[in-house]
DNA sequence: CTCATAAGTATACGATCGTATACATCAGGG
DNA sequence: CCCTGATGTATACGATCGTATACTTATGAG
């Protein structure tokens, strides 16, 4: 079996879209967000990505310039809009209960959401370090920052990136390796136990 | 720039062995696991880790049959000996200061250590469902159960799940990422506010 | 010493990758 | 209406991947 296997038949026939530059574009971008979250970015190919956005693969570098512009453009679409932080963060007492809530919805272990920090947790082990300086340099503008900024008091960075760290965790756990005690417990259940713990974060030593 | 820079010239010319097949066999597996724990499954070539084994591609695929049983007999080999898990655990109130200066020391943002643990979280995002499949299962047999073990009382398996994925975590973005807070702050620092976190998670609700 | 066999190598194949070059076609302003 | 530029496609190239087939070479038992 040479590299792996391709039943790839494209779930929608992706009917013609009338000429629109804006659109396409978008198409693209939604496309790609969805592969690298799925696949990382060493994983996802442009051919997929173009096919399920319906167009042809040098038609995305004719937008991005190249796979590693595609990427920077889809992550910083991503952290743009359908993150965990960042839209409207609760009080600090609650924070953990939010947290918890916000990372165990995102990473149901069915679905594949559009989610930023999934698609660099996924792209982290790429050969290309110039990935992973994009991606760095995202998650810390978007989440680090405004995170650590809603905690305050010492060490806010550091207890920021611990938060961080957890959550990315429990997406490479529940999402990537599907471990049984994270994908299997009801959400309830975990929600209990996690929530406390990132509180404990929040509120410092 | 098809696929990816490769400035490759081997760190040591690797003097020939005396033909020998166990030490061959190890030696393939060292450098399996040391290739797999830094680009992940996808991302190490058997040629490479032919190359830095002294052998060539072909002898791999003999000794292990393919790319995936090589990958599965080097997480077990991994597994089975530099854990931060499984070599004699202390007390239970010790064990956030211990676990935490254990992630701390195998995540050094230099090295790259031969942990299976990191080979694992490396791996997650192959595009082979098996390679998920085999490492699952190690993580669960191997630290899972081990900590659950030690931990006892509610929900040990989902306690011990958060602690191996806060572990992950950190490994992510202190390995992976490089997350500026985790990367450039002194262990001695980290550990004062990891270690409470994960013994609060050993101690349960 | 010899020689069967284990240990290791050389070469090639088919597939997929990112992307460069050249070509086709639609859409709107004149 | 028409034609120019924007939008999109076809094809191909070089590299790398995992691995199958065929070959070479060293080693230890007799």
């Amino acid at each position: 079996m040479p590299r792996v296997a391709k039943p790839k038949p494209a779930k929608t026939p992706v009917e013609p879209r009338r000429r629109d530059a804006a659109a396409t574009r978008q198409a693209i971008l939604n496309s790609a967000r969805k592969a690298f979250a799925a696949h990382g970015y060493d994983g996802a190919g442009l051919r997929e990505i173009a096919a399920n956005a319906g167009v042809t693969a040098m038609l995305v570098n004719r937008y991005f310039g190249s796979k590693e512009g595609l990427f920077e453009a889809a992550i910083d679409d991503a952290m743009s809009d359908a993150s965990v932080i960042r839209k409207g963060m609760p009080d600090l007492d609650s924070l953990g209960a939010y947290l918890a809530a916000g990372v165990l919805e995102t990473t149901r272990p069915d679905v594949t959401p559009l989610d930023g920090s999934l698609m660099m947790v996924r792209s982290g082990s790429t050969t290309n370090p110039r990935v992973i300086e994009i991606g760095r340099k995202q998650i810390e503008k978007m989440h680090l920052k405004t995170l650590a900024a809603a905690l305050g008091g010492d060490n806010a960075a550091e207890r920021a990136a611990l938060i961080l760290s957890l959550i990315a965790g429990v997406q490479v756990m529940r999402q990537m390796i599907h471990l049984t005690p994270l994908a299997k417990t009801s959400p309830a259940t975990l929600q209990k136990l996690l929530a406390p713990v990132i509180q404990q974060l929040a509120d410092g030593a």
